[in-house]
RNA sequence: UGGGGCGUGGUGCAAUGGUAGCACAGCGGACUUUGAAUCCGUUUAUCUUGGUUCGAAUCCGAGCGCCCCAGCCA
C-alpha cells in the first residue's frame, strides 16, 4: 500500500470516504466490499468496471471481497447465467476466496426479520392489487393516499403473511409492504413492498418458498449479514439509500455505508441488459459471447486479456458525472497489452499472387523472422520463401494515389525479411479488369532484406509462399453500431436501427504462415500490419484455426486516403 | 412542475481558496525492415450571472442545462 516517494495518484471519491472511515474507526479500520449480479444475463463492461472498482478496493485496503447473487426473482433468473458469471468475474482476476453467496442462502433470515418488523407495526399486508396500488401511490408532485389496508393488527398482519408463506393465496393477491411514509416525495418511501407471491420454483431453493423478497429489502440485509463495510452501487439507486438505511435501522441491525457512482457508458454500443439480451434473441449476434458483443465473455472470446480490461477500467476513472468512455480508449487498452506480449505473424488476408520472375524455378529459402520485437527473448523463427508469393492486395496499385509508397509498376518495395524487389508489371482479368498477378525482378544482393548499398527502401510488405501458405478463415469486426449513441431514441428510432449491418466481415481463402496451422485454441497473434487476432476457440478445429481480429493496428495510411476521398467530394 | 444527483478541452478523470493538469482522441514532426510501436511538440476547457476574497473550477446567492425516480424488476 505503500508507494514510497512517489506523488500520491488522484484518489476518487469512493476511496476518499473510506480513508476517512479508515481515520474515524466507523468500521474498526476493516474494509469489505461485494460484487451482487442478479443472474439475468451475461455480465458486460460496464460490470467489469464495478467489479475492479469493489475487488480492487478489497485489495489496497487489505479488506475482503465477496461474490453474491442477488437472486430474489426466480421468474428472470436461470443457472446458466450463473455459471457464466461465476467465469466472468474470475477470468477478470476477482478474488473471493470462500465467500460465493446467495441472496436466497439468507431467504429464512430475511423472513424471520420481516417478521420482527410486523412486530414492530413497521410491515404490513396489503390486499391492493397491482394497478389500485399505482393509484394509491400518488405521482411525482402529489403525495400518495393510505391503503385501507394499513392499519390492520399486527396479529393479523402476522398471520395474513405466515398464510402468505403458506400458499394460501394466489400470485398478486397480497403483498408485504413496509409501513413508512406514503406522503415522502421520494417514492421509494411511500410503502415499499418488500414481499411478493410467487408460485414459482427457484433455481436455488426449489419450491421451498412462494413468497420472495424484493430488492431494496434484501439487499441491505445481505449486505449486513455479510458484514459488507461498503456498499458500492450505481447512482440510479441513490434515491433508494433512505430505505436501505431505514430497513437496517428499523431492525438494529450492522450498517454498511452504501455509495453511488456513475455507470460506465461507452460509445457505439449499448451496455443494458436488456437490449444486450434482444440482441442474442432475435439472432442479431450470435450468442452473449459473440465476439461483437460488449459482454466480458465477448471481449474474451474476441481476443481482450484480463489486463487490458482491468487497465481500461483504471484509466476510465470513478465519480458521479454520467459519462461516455470512447472506445478508442478501450482499443488503445488491448493494443497496449498485446503489442508487448503477442507473437508476430505475417498473413495475407485478401491474397494477390506476386511472382519474382528472375527467382529459380523451385528454390526454397527459409528466412529468419522475429517473432516479436518488442520481446527479444520469444525469438525468431523461419519462413519459407519462393517464386510465387501472396500479397496484399492493398498492397499494390496500378495507378497510385498520392502518397502512396507501396507497389506500383516501377517502384521497389521490400519484402520483410526476405528481398527487395521491384514491380515490372501485373496481370488483369479481361473480363473485370481486375489485377490478378503482379510481376517482380528481386535483387539477390538484399538477401534478409538488408540494402548493402545504403539505398533507402520507403516501404516494406509482408508475403507468405504460396506453395507452403494455409488457407484459414479470418473474421474482421467493427463496431456493432454506426451512431455514437444508440440508445439515444429522440428521433424516435429504436437502438437496433442503428446495428452497423458491417459488423461482421468473414474472410474464406486467408493464407498463413505455416506454423499456424498447429495454433493453440485462443492463441493471440499480431499479423503483421494488420491487427491482433486470436484462435477462435468455438469454431477452430486442430490443424484448423479460425481467427477473431481482436483489434486492427492503427492505420495512419487509412487515415490518410480516407481524408484525400473526403476532399475529393 | 415533487425529490435525488451532476455540470472542467472532442472524450474520460484530476486540481479540496494560490501557475487549470494527466490519459485517450486530433494535429505536426523525428525514428522505423510493421504507414505499427517508440520519442518529441501541439490545438482545444472551468454552464451562466452576481457576490465574498489580495486571489474562486473550488465558498455563497440566483438562474440555465443534463441524468434518475410513479415495477408486486434489480
Amino acid at each position: 500500500m505503500d508507494n514510497n516517494n512517489l506523488p500520491a495518484s488522484p484518489k476518487d471519491f469512493i476511496r476518499e470516504i473510506i480513508d476517512q472511515h479508515m481515520v474515524s474507526k466507523q468500521f474498526d479500520g476493516k474494509v469489505h466490499t461485494r460484487f451482487p449480479p442478479e443472474p439475468n444475463g451475461y455480465l458486460h463492461i460496464g460490470h467489469a468496471k464495478s467489479i475492479a472498482l469493489n475487488s480492487g478496493i478489497a485489495a489496497e485496503y487489505g479488506g475482503k471481497f465477496n461474490l453474491r447473487f442477488d437472486d430474489t426473482n426466480p421468474s428472470k433468473e436461470e443457472v446458466e447465467y450463473v455459471e457464466s458469471i461465476i467465469e466472468d468475474v474470475r477470468w477478470l482476476g476477482a478474488d473471493w476466496e470462500d465467500r460465493l453467496f446467495y441472496a436466497s442462502d439468507y431467504f429464512d433470515q430475511l423472513y424471520d426479520y420481516a417478521i420482527q418488523l410486523i412486530q414492530k407495526g413497521k410491515a404490513y399486508v396489503d390486499d391492493l392489487s397491482a394497478e389500485e396500488m399505482r393509484e394509491y401511490r400518488g405521482t411525482l408532485t402529489q403525495s400518495g393516499k393510505e391503503s385501507p389496508y394499513r392499519n390492520r393488527s399486527i396479529e393479523e398482519n402476522l398471520d395474513l403473511f405466515k398464510r402468505m408463506r403458506a400458499g394460501e393465496f394466489p400470485d398478486g393477491a397480497k403483498v408485504l409492504r413496509a409501513k413508512i411514509d406514503m406522503a415522502s416525495p421520494n417514492l421509494n418511501l411511500r410503502d415499499p413492498v418488500i414481499y411478493r407471491i410467487k408460485h414459482e420454483d427457484h433455481h436455488r431453493t426449489g419450491d421451498k418458498w412462494c413468497i420472495y423478497p424484493m430488492y431494496d429489502y434484501t439487499h441491505c440485509l445481505s449486505d449486513s449479514i455479510e458484514g459488507i463495510t461498503h456498499s458500492i452501487c450505481t447512482l440510479e439507486f441513490e434515491d433508494h439509500r433512505p430505505l436501505y438505511d431505514w430497513v437496517l435501522d428499523e431492525l438494529e441491525v450492522f450498517h454498511p455505508q452504501q455509495i453511488e457512482f456513475a455507470r460506465l457508458n461507452l460509445n457505439y454500443t449499448v451496455l443494458s441488459k436488456r437490449k444486450l439480451l434482444q440482441l442474442v434473441n432475435e439472432k442479431h449476434v450470435s450468442g452473449w459471447d459473440d465476439p461483437r458483443m460488449p459482454t466480458i465473455s465477448g471481449f474474451r472470446r474476441r481476443g481482450y486479456t484480463t489486463e487490458a480490461i482491468r487497465n481500461f477500467c483504471e484509466r476510465i476513472g470513478v465519480a458521479k458525472n454520467d459519462s461516455v468512455v470512447d472506445m478508442a480508449l478501450l482499443e488503445y487498452c488491448i493494443r497496449e497489452d498485446l503489442n508487448k506480449r503477442a507473437q508476430r505473424a505475417m498473413t495475407v488476408l485478401r491474397p494477390l499472387k506476386l511472382v519474382l520472375d528472375n527467382y529459380p524455378e523451385n528454390q526454397v529459402e527459409y528466412m529468419e523472422c522475429i517473432n516479436n520485437p518488442e520481446d527479444p527473448a520469444m525469438g525468431t523463427r523461419k519462413v519459407p520463401f519462393s517464386k510465387v508469393l501472396y500479397i496484399e492486395k492493398d498492397d499494390f496499385r496500378e495507378t497510385p494515389p498520392k502518397g502512396y509508397f507501396r507497389l506500383f509498376p516501377g517502384n521497389e518495395v521490400r519484402l520483410r525479411y526476405a528481398y527487395v524487389v521491384k514491380c515490372v508489371s501485373c496481370v488483369k482479368d479481361d473480363d473485370t479488369g481486375e489485377v490478378v498477378e503482379v510481376h517482380c525482378t528481386y535483387d539477390p544482393a538484399t538477401q534478409g532484406g538488408t540494402t548493402p548499398d545504403g539505398r533507402k527502401i520507403k516501404s516494406t510488405i509482408h508475403w507468405v509462399s504460396a506453395d507452403h501458405a494455409f488457407d484459414a478463415e479470418v473474421r474482421l469486426y467493427d463496431r456493432l453500431f454506426i451512431k455514437a449513441n444508440p440508445s439515444d431514441s429522440k428521433d424516435g428510432k429504436d437502438f437496433k436501427h442503428y446495428l452497423n449491418p458491417n459488423s461482421l466481415e468473414v474472410l474464406k481463402d486467408c493464407k498463413l504462415e505455416p506454423f499456424m496451422k498447429d495454433a493453440a485454441s485462443g492463441e493471440r497473434f499480431q499479423f503483421e500490419r494488420q491487427g491482433y487476432f486470436c484462435v477462435d476457440t468455438v469454431d477452430s478445429q486442430p490443424g484448423k484455426p479460425v481467427f477473431n481480429q481482436t483489434v486492427s493496428l492503427r492505420d495512419t495510411w487509412a487515415k490518410i486516403e480516407q481524408a484525400q476521398k473526403k476532399s475529393k467530394k
